[in-house]
DNA sequence: ATGGTCATGTAACAGGTTACATGATTAT
DNA sequence: ATAATCATGTAACCTGTTACATGACCAT
């Protein structure tokens, strides 16, 4: 249940129709996600049916069906409280980076906090890896299946890595 | 459909139950992916099914049910046939990595191939990135708005960069 | 006996993808 | 006219997650 998130966030920014909030999540969180319209329009009718969004068919569209959804008292609340939230474990990253953008419209609310959280698991994670790679491939002359277990291994490490440089690039902005 | 090649690949080093590949699916390729024991049992009775793989009731197993698991040669071709074909786009880079060990028990197949195609990709998308970078984030004095929009590029470009060291210190190991 | 590990499953549900479908407006 | 873009949806399906369920074997 994130994306709704994303949606109450880039709402947050700008009220906008189903149409536009599917361009804008393409350019603004392209570069990690990507939904698609029916998602898009699916998770916009249940956050409308939960009371979180307001839908309003546009008035001076002509003939063009066209809604503008806002976002009402209770999604405000929802979103403030998933930002709060530590998040679990497997979509953490992805859900921090959204974190981010929806203190930047509702103002400070423990981001950072889930941050630094992220940033030790990261680095336990990282530290993990390592002690894998000096155990199982340090030794000298592996074969094409070692070489190629420890290539998959790197993968992980050089993952890890990239992020902890963002992350403590990133920290000081939110602190 | 890409948990079946997975699979297929750790049954070709080495025949096992279900159970054996839930764990090992954890140690080898546990750093970018996990899979649950239910979804590895929905996709061995699938595998089976088509006559890929072959089930055997273990008969030394005393009163334990216990069910071994080897390729057949349908699932040895579909695995070729998969390791040469392109991957599409949003899964590319895990299928890659599988590919990768798939070839260590198959022999060459163009898994080389698909990881500079994916160079070529990654850069295009790097390039991508640092252009808009230039263009939307290099004004002096930004607003906490804009430092954050662009934390949330820089993750991207972090992410492009990494994949990129990673594939090129790995080229050389499968050419 | 109690808990941990080995071992295999079913069922319900949430989230994401693909295919199908419609129709107005705008630019060439 | 024709294509692109704006705009909104339904339906089927596949994948992944969570919860539930069972039972043998083994060590303490």
């Amino acid at each position: 249940m994130s994306i709704q998130h994303a949606l109450l966030t880039s709402l947050l920014e700008k009220p906008s129709t189903g149409y536009e909030l599917a361009n804008r999540f393409d350019h603004s969180m392209g570069y990690f996600w990507h939904a698609s319209h029916q998602q898009i329009y699916r998770e916009l009718g249940r956050m409308a049916e939960a009371g979180w969004v307001l839908a309003e068919d546009d008035p001076n569209a002509g003939n063009r069906r066209k809604k503008t959804y806002q976002v009402l008292a209770a999604g405000r609340q929802e979103l403030s409280r998933w930002v709060a939230e530590p998040g679990s474990s497997n979509n953490a990253d992805q859900a921090l980076l959204i974190k981010l953008r929806a203190e930047a419209v509702l103002g400070p609310l423990g981001a950072s906090r889930e941050l630094q959280r992220l940033i030790e698991l990261h680095r336990q994670r990282l530290q993990l890896y390592r002690d894998i790679e000096r155990r199982d491939f340090s030794h000298a002359d592996p074969s094409q299946a070692q070489r190629l277990q420890h290539a998959v291994l790197r993968r992980g490490i050089v993952t890890e890595e990239s992020w902890l440089a963002w992350a403590e690039e990133t920290l000081p902005l939110v602190q």
